[in-house]
DNA sequence: AATGAATGAGATTTCATTCAT
DNA sequence: CATGAATGAAATCTCATTCAT
């Protein structure tokens, strides 16, 4: 039991060393700027070691960006939890102040996950990403009553559109304050629209638990992909 | 003048030949697709030769990219010139509605314009792009009087919000009636919040010459960068 | 004894599970196919279990050669057991059909045995088997005397002809009865060159058992070349 | 004309570099020992210079066989042109003799023709060259009135015998008064037992122009493999 | 001016083998 | 004794770029 614990440790270690270069790597030149020698004299370990833990190239950065992304869904959740009557409106508030607030503290990340321009191998787990916060911005608002028929843009483009504010903001790097005054006028701007469409229910909102009873019913589950020791597939 | 023409016409067709190889490059399999060697076999055209075009590979992605823009600077341009009075919400409808018809005539560039995730050497250029595009927007705005105080989001973030827009729209591939109600909705959405700061004359409107002046006289010179003889070869 | 009993046991199981998944990779793809990875997985030993019971890779394709000879050894003697008055001619006969016998029954060996292109590390011990199996050829020819002075082409080539022989039918996957038509030709025809220089017994014949006495007396003994624990490990 | 010729010389000067760094690789250490790094480093050729020449490792491999081959069959072509009647076994007997020469005359080669093992890849192109030469002497003999209806075992196997009979001459490394010795006794061996078959004609023979007609009628054309540079082929 | 040829530098991935537990 | 983990060393192949003609 203890026995195991030192090897284990050090394995989480050794993947956590090589995410924080493929992080720096990628800040510094997008994809094409991470290759496997550069993670490997960066980070210390030796590449043969590398490819125990990661398949490919593409699965680390996979890795890196389901990493990243479970730290958001993580401050998202809380953020909700945080809010006694959650509406269309309140909702899209905490949800922008979470994703403000981990940006703000992991600025090392903000590059990356904004400014990295991946390959088309990797594009399509940004997609999936993408599509994932979109079905459960989708899903939690019909289920939750808040919006009947929304209009014909839906929940996919306005998380690309958050997506892009967010961009924004940190790429322009301005003051914490307007960072937080402009996220907020998106907000406005977005939720004042959608209430065009709201319910009676949506305007009146719920409780955050079941609002996140619904919102963890829609959304797919996360994880499951990236970052297992290949299995030493025969020939 | 007329001794010269073939070869500059030459020079000009072939110019064409690679950006065209460029795109079909791009649009397969993003930047890392684009590799000289393909270039060259695709269109023809010695790796060589090409060097004689472009400084180097980067280049080849910048004057891609400029020319696209270009062409949608043209368009925009020509649906400006076809409104009567120019307000700030007829010029988003006819800036949106401009890119809108130029991505639909254009359907094989439009997983490169938006699909392509660009390396950091080339980003520039987009952020450039961008910015220029943001300048205008804001110079016009206010230089026609349109709005006083802007919220805090300002040009830069509509452009981009923009530009998401429509990547969502010609991504997810609808039928071109949704992705004009999804345009106008977008625009509806972004000229509504806008309004609330709106000077009498932006609601007012201006006549589209006018608008145009302004708009040149602010507007970054388009163009500048790539597709030139490379300077004085070395010996 | 009973004791460690089971340890043996296992031990024999484990190389026997090793052999057998070399044979498998080398039937595939040559010598290059069988890595010390892709054994480890087909065979389920870990690879450093396996470098406890094979010096190195090439000492697991020495062993496996080895252990196929012993088989093929086997069956020739008892071929050998069975004939009532041994000559140089009927001896051929036994052996080929013992030969053919043995390919038969074990048909995975075949494109191994006669296919697999050797590297030039386990190119001796294929050279030293050919060896041992022409010194009995000989020994025995001359030793029982069949014949007296012989060709200049002596038991050397004959055995190289007679790998081919078999390579050549089994590769070319004839049906049985058509392998046993071939095998007897190239018999016949050996046997009637030979025959030029039988001597009087050679031509009569002596009795198995004389002649297997011969055989043991002459043959190098068998075996001692691999699998042994590796010798004392360093430190 | 001659602009070019220096390029062309270079170009088939480096091929030629090339190949015989192979044959040296090959005779050292099999297809194992023949690697892309050690032929750069040996031949002095950088390796990305060898991938203008050879599509990848295993056409240079091809590309020595098929030229070695080449020559033998140059060898056999000129030997048959030196018989007044050609029959069966005079025919075996100028090829054999061609063979013997040629080795005799190339020692270096010796090593790689026969001791070479080769990976599967290649195999396949050995396979094709002894399918030539079997169908040669096949069509050749059947077409030329040899033989009617011959033994079960036919002209592969006979192509196999022999080329055994060369590799165990040259490894046994004889005198050439020995290595002719031999040649000529198998060449007995194989003629004797034919002759069995043999039809009138073939006893009596054709002229030596009447079976290079015939040859050339059946073999199939040499050479067409490997060693041109790879066309560039787009992505 | 145009270009076939050349190439240094590097990319990704795998191997055989050895430790440390 | 057994073995998961580690790794130096190499393998194959490609790229962007520059010469030499």
């Amino acid at each position: 039991m203890t026995r195991r614990e030192p090897v284990q440790k050090r394995s989480r270690e050794r993947v956590a060393a090589i995410l924080k270069a493929a992080q720096e790597q990628l800040a510094a030149g997008g994809v094409e700027a991470l290759t496997t020698r550069s993670l490997a004299s960066y980070s210390g370990i030796p590449v043969a070691t590398i490819y125990r833990y990661f398949e490919d190239r593409d699965a680390i950065i996979a890795a890196y960006l389901e990493r990243e992304l479970e730290s958001i869904d993580h401050a998202v959740e809380e953020a909700l939890r945080g809010i006694e009557r959650v509406t269309f409106r309140s909702m899209m508030h905490a949800v922008a102040h979470a994703h403000l607030r981990h940006h703000q503290a992991h600025p090392e990340g903000v590059g990356v996950w904004f400014g990295t321009r991946l390959n088309a191998a990797v594009h399509d787990s940004v997609r999936q990403l993408d599509a994932r916060m979109a079905s459960a911005l989708h899903g939690a608002t019909r289920g939750a009553g808040f919006i009947e028929r929304g209009p014909h843009f839906g929940a996919g483009l306005i998380v690309r559109l958050w997506d892009r504010t967010f961009e924004h903001i940190f790429r322009i790097e301005r003051s914490p304050a307007e960072q937080q005054a402009i996220v907020d006028e998106v907000v406005d701007m977005i939720a004042t629209y959608m209430e065009r469409y709201a319910t009676p229910a949506g305007l009146d909102g719920i409780s955050s638990d079941d609002f996140l009873k619904v919102l963890r019913r829609t959304g797919s589950p996360p994880g499951s992909r990236a970052q297992r020791p290949p299995p030493d597939p025969p020939r």
